[in-house]
DNA sequence: AGCATTGTTGATCGTGTGATCAACAAGAGG
DNA sequence: CCTCTTGTTGATCACACGATCAACAATGCT
């Protein structure tokens, strides 16, 4: 009955050694947040000494920094995957938006809260927060310009519109990190929001029309 | 030329001290985030020692919860009070998204979201952020059933709705606060989307109809 | 087998945190 | 003027943080 039988870890190639560092980062941030990422909290996860944390890394501002950028990029490329197999303009967009909402990236938006705060003191997660709201902006865009070249929508600045929506999905999935019980129904009522917006006919956004 | 000249601080009464104690926080709280309000932060702005602090506290937890709990609500009143000024549900709803998105309150803003992460580690503040949720929740909730009265919206689920809102907002509110460079005329695609959950006519929420 | 390279350790430093408490002194009441 | 209450101090403890670096040892190479 030994808990860390091994004295000395095992010699690993840096490259190696660097994944695992970053693997166990990234797996604490999801757990207990940004802010769990010490250099003690991160090696005795990977069963390693503090200093070998701080050997492969500049500083620990930019291990949260690029930390944060592999979680929330994953997410973004994950959903953008599931938007291309979706016929349509006002498909796409009723995909993305039930989808966002769905609760199941819970700990990914306490992530993006995180980010926002610490962003503050930290200049590098600033930037990286800044790049990886952009590429979801770009997200949202795209649909909409679709969206706008059919006709099913009619919008005048797809840009704005596009962070605009992205501004709702967030804080609403903020919210539900607070008040995980509150309204059931969060997806619907949001695609009502957004086709006032886009100048979509109610319900169009809905993804069963009628039963 | 003496920064403190004053060795020690004159003897105060209680009520007196812990008013001081507690505006300082307040202040420090809007100028530097929560996570600032420490013994000695505190203590240094009072102009007095660390241990006066902690004397009048139960523990930095409490302080920081009762903090944001004073700062947003004292928001909540603020914005409330102009709400009654307003004739119609149209006008209040159109005057709420409005001025909450007008990006004078960012300070504010900012304490939301620090309160929402710090709110994982402090139950006592977790616990004020969904009691000031609820009452914000409250007050929109009460504009889109007197809409729901007067004919002006057509809402099944006023409570439902008005989380809705109020989670739009404190998301693009929190964008705002990383893209403060981003859409200008946020208040208007709001409006429009608010009106697509209400049920209101195009352009009814808008401050000036028709010039 | 011996050596050189280099991945790895862990103690250490400086700083910051919340919390505690014996000692102090300002002010009020006698 | 003295005394006692009590607001106030600041040193102190235990802990956690990032960062540094001399010493160590595992591995590959000759």
């Amino acid at each position: 009955m030994s808990s860390t039988p091994q004295k000395r870890a095992l010699r690993k190639s840096p490259e190696e050694r660097a994944a695992e560092i970053t693997e166990a980062a990234r797996e604490l941030a999801l757990e207990a947040g940004l802010m769990a990422l010490t250099l003690r909290n991160v090696a005795a996860r990977v069963g390693v000494a503090s200093g070998l944390v701080a050997h492969y890394q500049p500083n620990m501002d930019a291990l949260v920094s690029s930390t944060f950028a592999t979680i929330v990029a994953a997410e973004t490329q994950e959903v953008a995957g599931l938007l291309s197999q979706r016929p349509g303009p006002s498909e796409r967009l009723g995909l993305l938006v039930d989808t966002l909402l769905d609760n199941s990236r819970l700990d990914v938006t306490a992530i993006w809260v995180e980010a926002w705060t610490l962003g503050r003191r930290n200049e590098t997660l600033a930037a990286s927060v800044r790049e990886q709201m952009d590429a979801w902006q770009k997200v949202f865009q795209g649909v909409v310009e679709d969206g706008n070249a059919t006709g099913a929508f009619n919008v005048s600045d797809a840009a704005a519109v596009a962070w605009q929506i992205l501004g709702m999905v967030d804080g609403l999935n903020a919210q539900a990190l607070v008040r995980w019980d509150g309204v059931n129904d969060r997806g619907t009522h949001l695609a009502r929001a957004v086709e006032g917006m886009v100048g979509a006919a109610r319900g169009s956004l809905t993804p069963k029309p009628s039963a």
